[in-house]
DNA sequence: TTCGTGTGATAAAGCGCTTCATCACGGCGT
DNA sequence: ACGCCGTGATGAAGCGCTTTATCACACGAA
């Protein structure tokens, strides 16, 4: 267990400079070595096997090629949102790409203390920081080491590096939608508020109905979360209001929330999307296997996840980044939760068809 | 940026073993350090905002506090499927309780060649492989290195470190809900026979109909996987055989494909569980939201998760491990694909709401 | 006084790799 | 013939930490 770079030399007759080299391509110049010893290097490392140590490779250098990614809580799996997930996804391919190495890190909620933080450790080069909710005690933590980070939902600061997806577009996109289809009274569930993107979403929404000259009144405009359950109980909530107060489309915080909703749709017996449309958020794979299947804004989730990861690594590698704040364009996914057809019943309102972009 | 041993060791007047002993607790006797001294260092770190480097560390130790988590294919996250997020939660949990780190790779399908597994580098000091099929390339990396591993869902083999779940009675526990429920007629929507999994689940299911004096014909044992997609189609293949044909029960793959197969069943306008009753696999949160709420035999992924690491870490630190095959129980969560009742509608065979565990 | 012996502390040798500084050598221009 | 330079190759320092061997120093017992 471990050949070492010694260890080649010496069967190959040579210095351990030279098979450093020769086998981990130093960038052009200082060290040169003629083709016959090349070869000889490399005969001896591939028949003892040799592979290198990275770790002392990354004493030696000061690199390790290596990112870390730093998830929310520990629970960002077990949950039953696929964000994180889908935002993993598109770290890991970018990561694998650009032939680096991944550490998951979590911010453990159960021990807020400066002890946590301590958790990203100079194993990593660089950190890609998914933080929904402001979590300052990490990103501080990164600046006082020197960490280069990029953060995914956080809000754009002043030199801070984020990928946000455009949020207050979405909200429109939603009522656009809605307001399209003849809806007049439409209600919002939103996010948690200790969340980043809930606040735009809600005020894009909120925006657009107004500017289509139908304003959502507030009590239209339900505290809920990204949740099934909370999506489940503020729909209730509004269907507990008198009948004639009820919306006839929702949007909800996300696809979870949406379904939720839906859930307390059906229990009234209501049917959707006829006498209650619904849309989502997020359009992860989630949303196409509802039933009915949800119309929603779509994210693009992991494009987040690779973007931030491709931003990190630029500017590691001295690339130059011209916009370290992207903001990603959302569009509506549109399927039979919120659309004027049903597969299964009578026509909705068919005035408008129309598709929106 | 970067405060090392040797800055604290002049600051605090010292050499740099002590400050090490001091600050990274050696075990036990070797290197004494008196209180006064140890006091001194313990100001001079915390004044200069000393952190340590762990790659130094590893290298001087040859160990790194490292785990690998190594998936099965870079869309692992991307997927539908939240088997992995689900065992990687287990994973991260059991990791971070122990405070170790996981760095995550991926058997990236796309390059098979030798380069590939190289990935797993020393760096860890051994690895989860979540092998749903079998790839030895991998497993041969890990003993060519010496890298200690154990596997998730590989079968057990001799001196093969695994965890499994009782799929076989997983099968047998779907059969016998079924017949309870009055079924005689009842179909398998297998999983791929690439995963290990598939096969004993089929084979239990089917051993179970028959010691019920119900054996389940060929033809009912119907080819699928674990997608919606080749849930749908399966079941699709079903309904196209003559009506008398038609199964009363479905056991699917999973609880995606399940779902899959419950589409193809409502576009028939059948109606679940009354006409088909449909029992899932995996009993992820997604079951629980599906329209009707499936029936599912729960199998504890997160715990399987959770265990490798365990079991690993017990091994890497030279605690005895008894049991290293473990094989973890499952049972039938009930819902509404499957039960007499049906919430909506007029009660179904209602001879057996007998408990099945 | 002398010899252990326990205590506090340190120098220095690695861990496996990178890389700077240095060197030997042969060919070429003058 | 001399000095120069490009080429091939190497020794050794150093990355930040652990750990072994070693040492200095009292203090109590013989």
């Amino acid at each position: 267990m471990g050949v070492t770079l010694k260890d080649v030399a010496k069967e190959a007759g040579t210095s351990v400079a030279s098979v450093s080299a020769t086998l981990h391509g130093t960038r052009g110049e200082t060290i040169r070595v003629g083709q016959a010893t090349r070869d000889r290097i490399k005969k001896a490392a591939l028949s003892l096997g040799y592979v290198a140590n990275p770790i002392a490779k990354s004493l030696a250098t000061g690199k390790s090629r290596t990112l870390g990614l730093m998830l929310p809580y520990v629970d960002a799996f077990r949950d039953e949102n696929p964000f994180c997930a889908q935002v993993m996804h598109g770290v890991l391919e970018e990561v694998v790409n650009r032939h680096y190495n991944l550490m998951l890190y979590t911010a453990a909620s159960d021990a807020p203390d400066a002890q946590t933080p301590l958790l990203v450790d100079s194993r990593v080069d660089g950190i890609v920081l998914v933080m929904p909710e402001e979590n300052s005690a990490i990103a501080a933590h990164c600046d006082r080491q020197g960490i280069p980070y990029v953060s995914v939902l956080q809000r754009p600061g002043p030199g801070r590096w984020c990928v946000n997806a455009d949020d207050y577009r979405g909200g429109r996109l939603a009522a656009r939608r809605l307001w399209n289809l003849g809806h007049r009274r439409v209600a919002h569930l939103t996010g948690s508020m200790d969340v980043a993107t809930s606040a735009p979403r809600r005020d894009g929404f909120c925006a657009e109905m107004k500017e289509l000259g139908c304003p959502v009144p507030e009590f239209m405009v339900v505290p809920s979360g990204f949740t099934h359950s909370t999506g489940y109980e503020s729909m209730k909530i509004l269907l507990n209001s008198p009948r004639e107060d009820w919306p006839t489309g929702v949007f909800a915080a996300n696809d979870q929330c949406a379904e939720g909703a839906m859930r307390a749709i059906r229990e009234r017996k209501l049917s959707i999307p006829e006498d209650l449309a619904v849309i989502g958020y997020d359009d992860t794979w989630y949303a196409g296997v509802t039933q009915p299947p949800l119309t929603s804004v779509h994210m693009p989730i992991s494009e987040m996840g690779s973007q931030a990861v491709g931003m990190l690594i630029d500017r590691l590698e001295g690339r130059e980044v011209t916009n370290y704040q992207p903001l990603l364009s959302v569009h509506l996914t549109i399927r039979q939760s919120c659309s004027p057809f049903s597969p299964a019943s009578t026509p909705g309102t068919p005035e408008s068809t129309a598709l929106i972009q």
